[in-house]
DNA sequence: CTCAGTGCAAACCGTTTGCAGAACG
DNA sequence: CGTTCTGCAAACGGTTTGCACTGAG
């Protein structure tokens, strides 16, 4: 967890992209800015809700959702779908902003790593297909250590034996 | 397309499963099932749909994701969401099942393409991070060689200058 | 002052579920 | 014949939206 000296200054620069904007900058505002700068975790809505609450401010779910809207548009925040069934919000402003994701099947966890191979992967799409990549998502789902040595299996629930296809 | 004559062994698969799983092999499993594997694209439930509903086949909605949910698990269907806010699914009986995909920010195309390159970091994470990759989902969105020849452009509203953040 | 933002509640929309009647095995 | 499926419609849950009121500039 960042402390709040380090902080100030994101929010500071969401604010500079309203006023480009033209848009007011609103105390809600700074506040949903502030939990979402104020971490590394990838927080959910009702996260940041409720990390609202605690600190006692009482907003609206509306007004994050239009405010978590806001700093994606202005490229601060990153939204992912680690397929849950709800969306996740996290900062750029880490010392590595373009990274990938773990994703342990298990308990949920997110760990992040980068991946130079994506480049010369971009790059052979871009030759190969014509493709002009804008950017990626790569996320390995699989079991975190701490599942592993807790015994965590795989399930595995398909075909007996899915080959003989052709 | 494939024609009747490739997929009836698919679909004849999925009746394996199911009779392995002790359930019945239904009319309308069947059905979906058909369509299922009769294409090569990323179908949703809607167009799914309409589908069966122009070959003649009237078959609701919950049965759809039912029987879908049953392709799932037996793995001869793979699930994906590329963000559009509903699910698109795609048969794993293709010649290349692993695959990863181009998406097409301005006309909604999606291609595949094979990136050997993700074993070798697969690996990594494992020897670095502990981690036990069990799948991935490499998506790279971007402008298709069309959409750029017609002279889309992919849309910058961020910050004027982001950086200078540290 | 004026225009946009906020909060509430209702609307949305893809997906899931409960239940009475229909089919599979 | 019993168990599971199907179809309908209602429920669900995350997200979006309409509207009267509040607040920023």
């Amino acid at each position: 967890m960042n402390t709040g000296a380090q902080i100030a200054p994101f929010v500071r620069l969401f604010g500079r992209y309203l006023r480009e904007q033209g848009l007011p900058i609103t105390q809600q505002r700074e506040a949903v800015a502030q939990v979402v700068f104020s971490t590394d975790q990838h927080l959910s809505v009702d996260e940041i809700e409720e990390s609202l609450r605690e600190q006692g401010e009482r907003i609206g779910k509306a007004t994050i959702y239009r405010t978590l809207d806001l700093l994606v548009r202005s490229q601060l925040v990153e939204e992912h779908d680690f397929g849950e069934g709800f969306k996740r919000y996290e900062h750029r402003l880490s010392p590595q902003p373009v990274h990938e994701h773990l994703i342990c099947l298990e308990c949920g966890g997110v760990w992040e790593f980068t991946s130079p191979e994506l480049d010369e992967v971009e790059g052979r799409v871009a030759r190969e297909h014509g493709f002009r990549p804008a950017r990626h998502r790569l996320e390995i789902y699989g079991l975190c250590r701490e599942c592993q040595e807790a015994g965590a299996e795989i399930p595995y629930e398909g075909l007996t034996c899915p080959i003989e296809t052709v």
